[in-house]
DNA sequence: CGACTATTTGATAGGACTCAACCTCCGTGG
DNA sequence: CCACGGAGGTTGAGTCCTATCAAATAGTCG
């Protein structure tokens, strides 16, 4: 079941058969959820680890007047977070966007996976070190990029996230936020998005319609956002680990 | 030498006397660093942990057209990643502050103190919740907040975080932070943190001369930030534990 | 005291917001 | 099969928050 994971995982290290297979024996509980539905509320305890199977989810907080950010998209093979043997409840809420199919694992099942299998422990690292990058990156858009480099950078990311676990067809992918979501999550008005979308239609940048997302021009699109992908580190294995360093050490 | 750090660690686990002894007596190469000077630069490689133990640093990104955006505020006792056994290279840069002296622990000297205490490994642990938790917040400032909120919740961020390290007096704190600076911080021109600043003291909720900061009305400031200081996790390891929750693994 | 660097002030412009209405697409149900 | 209703998308008008540009003032350090 754990399928999506294994192909994120191996962007960050060599998995053996034997990794590959426990993690997908590992005890979990499948589950299906309506689109915009809260999978984890603030301050919630947290059970176990929750892995998106299928569909768009995404971490967001509430302010107490009702303003909304949302912090990060989570697409399939994303995990709400491995060090949740440290955490006692969240501080911030996940919800889904589309329909979604999620696995989640209990707490013992996770430190059963990290205490046999170093790798799959460092895999997890890795993790969260990309999902900190992610978070750089959206705290630069958010605090410098104007509205038309901050959706062409949101985009990009989107499109380099899903290509990596082929969700990409014809340089399009199923996308099912709404404008106004998309403005809680880039700091800017749904009218406002609307607006800066309509541009990039009008410059040919992208085509949006019936939930679904073509990138046109990718190369415009990465130069207006000043988008360089190494931070996602999809780059396979090989390229994602140092060069010229001999390392033992875990 | 690394009393800051126990400190910070002390947070989030408790320590024997060894692991203490352990952390003071790491290899590492103490260093003094100018104010606003590169301490890592953004690509290159990781050598070691860095970790602060006087003055103030940050973490920032730069566009290529000259933007900056400022991730994050290094204090005493934070450290730049303890991941630094994962990661080859920074994809950001660290920059003092202040004058700020620095300790930079080797690759190894981290290796063998999270090999041999699983109580500091996970303390590096929380600091990396921690941080994150940062990030999250500032997403939320930057995404949602107005420029008096962002200065708000910037303020009483600080000023948790320092008094918990002990460098809070008669309730300000020294603070080296020039407004271009703040801007960078928070999305905002140096013109416009000034008109805030402003604002602020025009309200009584702060003095800032002389590189001193000092809150008049914590409690104005942190209703206006909507500012909730649980995601710092200062409150002494006890409250920190998750309670009626017995865990023995890692 | 001079040369910077940082802060402050004023004037003007513009990006993004709000409000409000209207349109479009779909799924539901009569 | 078409009317209805609601969610999401689009448009227009007017406003406000924040940026820019420019210049003056205050601080700081050798």
């Amino acid at each position: 079941m754990a399928l999506p994971l294994i192909r994120k995982f191996e962007n960050y290290v060599q998995l053996s058969d034997i990794e590959k297979r426990s993690l997908m024996q590992a005890e979990a509980h499948i589950q299906d959820v309506e689109a915009r539905c809260d999978i984890i509320r603030e301050r919630q305890e947290i059970e176990g680890a929750t892995l998106v199977l299928e569909g768009f989810a995404c971490r967001y907080r509430l302010l107490p007047d009702g303003r909304r950010q949302i912090l990060g998209y989570m697409l399939p093979g994303d995990m709400c977070d491995p060090r949740i043997f440290l955490l006692d409840r969240m501080d911030h809420s996940i919800a889904t966007i589309s329909r979604t199919k999620i696995a989640i694992w209990p707490r013992k099942s996770v430190l059963g996976l990290t205490s046999l299998h170093p790798r799959i422990t460092r895999a997890f690292w890795w993790c969260t070190l990309v999902d900190e990058g992610i978070a750089r990156e959206w705290l630069v858009s958010l605090g410098q990029r104007t509205a038309l480099e901050r959706l062409a950078h949101l985009i990009c990311e989107l499109y380099h996230r899903l290509k990596a676990i082929d969700l990409v067809t014809a340089n399009g992918f199923d996308f099912p936020v709404t404008q106004a979501e998309l403005g809680d999550t880039l700091g800017l008005s749904a009218v406002h998005v609307n607006r800066t979308l309509q541009d990039m239609r009008r410059e040919r940048l992208v085509r949006l319609a019936g939930r679904r997302l073509t990138v046109l021009n990718l190369e415009a699109l990465s130069t207006i956002a000043m988008f360089n992908p190494d931070y996602l580190r999809l780059g396979r294995t090989r390229a994602a680990r140092p060069v010229g360093r001999r390392e033992k050490a875990e």
